[in-house]
DNA sequence: CCCTGATTCGC
DNA sequence: GCGAATCAGG
């Protein structure tokens, strides 16, 4: 495989919205995650935009010891708007991964109380029960930069978190590292195994 | 071990 | 220019 134009376009677009080197590599196929770092440099784009590692992946702050380059300004390539996740359908259905830790469940009495459905694409869920908004805005962030894989994609390490509605196109799994021994990433762990102190139901 | 990006250097 | 090998690190 040689790099074409269009080849360079996908690098450059994924390598900006913080795609790691070997997942570009797997989506271009033909070459190695070897080889899209070392296109990576000669293009000049190393230093990716601002932030937006994925999560596991670290941003590696590099102080850059000094080199031999002028290095000058090096403006940043203009951020392309990435197509992604528009207005999703927003589903909400989806298989229902088994979570639940150890402790029963603990059926919620009261059926009454409108818990906070926890935002729209929020799959699946033990049962109802409420998630701290700290969490919520974590996992929201998480499926932002989910790489969004196919059943096929799904390893063994990688989080198997549905998301969206199996039923239509907009259907993908979270992607993510997975923690370890889990079949989650941690965002999407939080959520899947809650202790049941955290669960504590407060009426009303 | 799994995974990251960074560098080197023969081709 | 290319990318495997290697390095450094989480």
């Amino acid at each position: 495989m040689s790099w074409t134009d269009e080849r360079v376009e996908l690098l450059k677009k994924m390598w900006q919205e913080g795609q790691s080197a070997s997942q570009i590599a797997k989506e271009l196929g033909g070459v190695t995650r070897n080889a899209v770092i070392g296109k990576v440099h000669r293009l000049g784009l190393s230093n990716r935009v601002e932030g937006a590692p994925v999560t596991a992946a670290e941003p590696a702050p590099k102080p850059e010891p000094v080199a031999e380059a002028p290095r000058a300004p090096e403006p940043a390539p203009a951020p392309r708007p990435e197509p992604v996740a528009a207005a999703r359908p927003a589903p909400q259905p989806a298989p229902a991964p088994e979570p639940r830790v150890e402790p029963a469940p603990a059926v919620v009495p009261s059926m009454r109380k409108q818990i906070v459905p926890a935002g729209q694409p929020l799959p699946p869920q033990p049962s109802l029960n409420e998630i701290s908004p700290e969490t919520l805005a974590s996992v929201r962030e998480v499926e932002k930069r989910s790489r969004k894989i196919s059943l096929m994609e799904l390893t063994e390490r990688t989080c198997k978190w549905p998301i969206g509605d199996p039923a239509t196109e907009n259907f993908y799994f979270c992607g993510l590292p997975s923690q370890p021994g889990k079949p989650y990433c941690e965002a999407h762990v939080s959520v899947a195994f809650q202790p049941m102190s955290a669960r504590r139901d407060r009426r009303r």
